[in-house]
DNA sequence: ACACGGGATTGATCTGGATCAACCCGGTCG
DNA sequence: CGACCGGGTTGATCCAGATCAATCCCGTGT
């Protein structure tokens, strides 16, 4: 059996081989983040060459609220929003995506919900029915997105709670908790609490008006919870104060 | 091969023949809207012994938000709600099950909403633990979970825009119609629509108190939308005017 | 340097739904 | 039968956050 040196294993047949990784795969650093982190080395590059590296600028539309769901993105890069409205106008964000996330998680024919970069964004673009029939040729991905859309759920129903019950300034609160939190998971800088979407945006996130958002923001300073560095970036002074504000203790 | 007639194909082995279902299978009217679905004749009898069929009061608590999450429950008659509560007792119901729904699609390690019966409840009772490793093994199963899971997530994205931008009125066309629509699906009577749970329970799922409930009902009323058949009974007499209520046309 | 413009903040007022309170209605028990 | 009790409805008032309006702040282009 022939060990091989680049991939550190033995290797006894030439099915075993592995191909070799699109760049855009072997330099991505959502990779362990996201449903690739499913894969083993031997398994990816089958995976990805499912898939087409996109890119889009910041407020362009990725996606329409009950256009065909012809497609499944894994973010990589940037920040997604998705959303749902009424006639009229009136707009809910029901969720910000990040590095390592699934946009299409709760579409099944149509899009449940319109997809629109926040900032300029990268991502993995793959054919719905592909994407599906992998799934169900490689259950180790249909467990790892079963588990990420339960992770979903999940944060749903936190949301569901927070838009039902909670005050202005406790929705802010919890927003800069949520966002600290998904910061620590990637590993990325969670005080100062970067806040990468304008002001409508969180308003439209939260179920509030930029006014109302901003006014949070100032009272949670007043209150010293919170300090706003820029617009743009938030220190959060006391963490066990702020989630005490959070959950209206 | 024998034919067995019973079975209406062939058996061609002894692993094959079709173990006896236990009795609260099979007389579940609920199988073909739940997981169970998933199952044909063979495989379900397996999947049941992993299940308990249990019982449950109007009123009384099913789990708790934050416990382990030891059990999965399939509701196969009565409904019941799921919430989370803040410290100071303000509380959300993230949403109703009723038969064919199951317990516990967001929760992994603790429960992620407590659930209470809303009304006499009947169920199937898993442990997770097995309940998973069946999925693992049953990837049919695992699949229709994904699907459930998925179905959920879009509710859930729907209640986030009803509770963020929606007003009193429309919360509550729009959940007259949700009811309408699940007893559509699940072949029982919609019009009227059926209301199983009190205003106090309609109120913590809207987002509002029982008196603005109260009083979008008898709002909707006096538009000639709705009629009021009793406090648990509604009749639609315009689906499409209920509709333009709903969105806020 | 200056004008411009898009976003954020702050202030003044308004309003939908919460809160507080009274009353109603139907079922149950003494 | 009447008292009681647990919902549900209706009415009066209040207030958190929406709305409308002014100002600020800062990056950009001339």
């Amino acid at each position: 059996m022939a060990y091989d040196q680049a991939q550190r294993r033995y290797c006894d047949s030439e099915e075993r081989r592995c191909p070799a990784l699109p760049t855009h795969c072997a330099t991505c650093h959502a990779r362990q983040l996201s449903i690739c982190g499913a894969l083993d080395q031997y398994d990816l590059p089958g995976f990805a060459t499912l898939s087409s590296h996109v890119r889009f600028r910041a407020g362009q539309t990725i996606c329409e609220e009950g256009a065909p769901a012809d497609w499944v993105f894994s973010v990589t890069s940037g920040v997604i929003g998705l959303h749902k409205a009424l006639p009229d106008g009136r707009r809910q964000t029901t969720g910000f995506l990040f590095a390592g996330d699934l946009v299409g998680l709760s579409s099944r024919i149509v899009n449940a919900c319109g997809a629109e970069a926040i900032t300029d964004v990268e991502a993995c673009r793959f054919a719905r029915r592909r994407f599906e029939t992998y799934m169900n040729e490689h259950q180790e991905v249909e467990t790892r997105l079963l588990r990420m859309t339960a992770d979903e759920l999940s944060a749903a129903h936190d949301q569901m709670l927070l838009l039902g019950r909670k005050t202005a300034r406790e929705r802010v609160a919890s927003f800069l908790l949520q966002l600290a939190d998904r910061a620590a998971r990637r590993r990325v800088q969670a005080n100062p609490v970067l806040l990468p979407m304008k002001r409508l945006a969180i308003a439209d996130y939260l179920g509030l008006t930029i006014e109302t958002v901003s006014r949070s923001f100032t009272g949670l300073a007043r209150l010293g919870v919170i300090e706003m560095v820029s617009v743009g970036a938030v220190r959060i002074v006391s963490m066990a104060d702020l989630r005490d504000v959070a959950e209206g203790r």
